[in-house]
DNA sequence: GTTAGGGTTGTTATAATATAACATTATGTA
DNA sequence: TACATAATGTTATATTATAACAACCCTAAC
């Protein structure tokens, strides 16, 4: 069992890669970054990506296909995400909002399902792009 | 400019397949199940994919790169969508509830970002499967 | 110390998803 | 008619993601 933020090698390097992005990555980019550090191929890449959304160190804006390092202490392992996504400059930003959050994990469907998780994506303009 | 509800030959036929399924379907489903109709190559379906996303009759789920049929006359050309999504049979249901909906599309982001568009997908066990 | 198990890593190949670029055909409207 | 716009057809290719298998490295139990 991985110990409590106590990453591997690769998961340290793509770990670190992320979190000093200001934008998210895709694995792609990811890839070409680490190939200098011995990191070749993309199963690695994507092996790395699964573990660190699992452990919610990051989180997979699904839009986009791109990684975002988590910046929120309220979404508990990923289980209750939303971002703010620029259409002109693609800037994106977690958003806590802990209001926002009990809403959304409060909510109940009509037809009885219980949820787990969600995952929600604001669109528009930033303030400099607006 | 397509006129309102009046859809190409290629539109038509690829909206009824979405339409008729009780599923979201992928884009090469789609391709393997209307080349009998002479739709031969993927541009021609991701065309019309983005057509009818475009024009609301139908929405993308980002986390499955699916496809379903707008039931919901309260998204409004797919500026505010949410759906449910079972994590075991995978049933996709596209939620309508106005309050909902009111409170995400007056939800103002912190740092000044206007919002024009929000999607949202709920993820858990649905009645069957919990 | 050895050995068994889980997690991580390395590697090759390939599957699945999506778009670029360009030629052609239809449709609506002045 | 003639022009503009939308839709279609086609080939090739880019991008995103996984299958499958071998090897390695802990560490906990015997």
């Amino acid at each position: 069992m991985q110990k409590e933020n106590n990453l591997s090698k690769n998961q340290q390097i793509i770990f670190n890669l992320i979190h000093k992005s200001p934008e998210p990555l895709k694995a792609y980019t990811i890839l070409f970054n680490v190939q200098k550090k011995g990191i070749k191929a993309p199963p690695q890449v994507y092996r790395v990506l699964d573990k660190l959304v699992e452990m919610g160190k990051i989180h997979k804006i699904e839009s986009k296909n791109a990684f975002v390092a988590c910046r929120n202490s309220d979404c508990e392992i990923s289980k209750a995400t939303a971002f703010s996504i620029c259409e002109k400059c693609e800037v994106v930003d977690e958003i806590s909002d802990i209001k926002l959050s009990k809403y959304l994990s409060n909510f109940n469907h009509k037809k009885g399902m219980k949820f787990k998780r969600f995952n929600l994506e604001f669109f528009g303009l930033c303030k400099k792009c607006a």
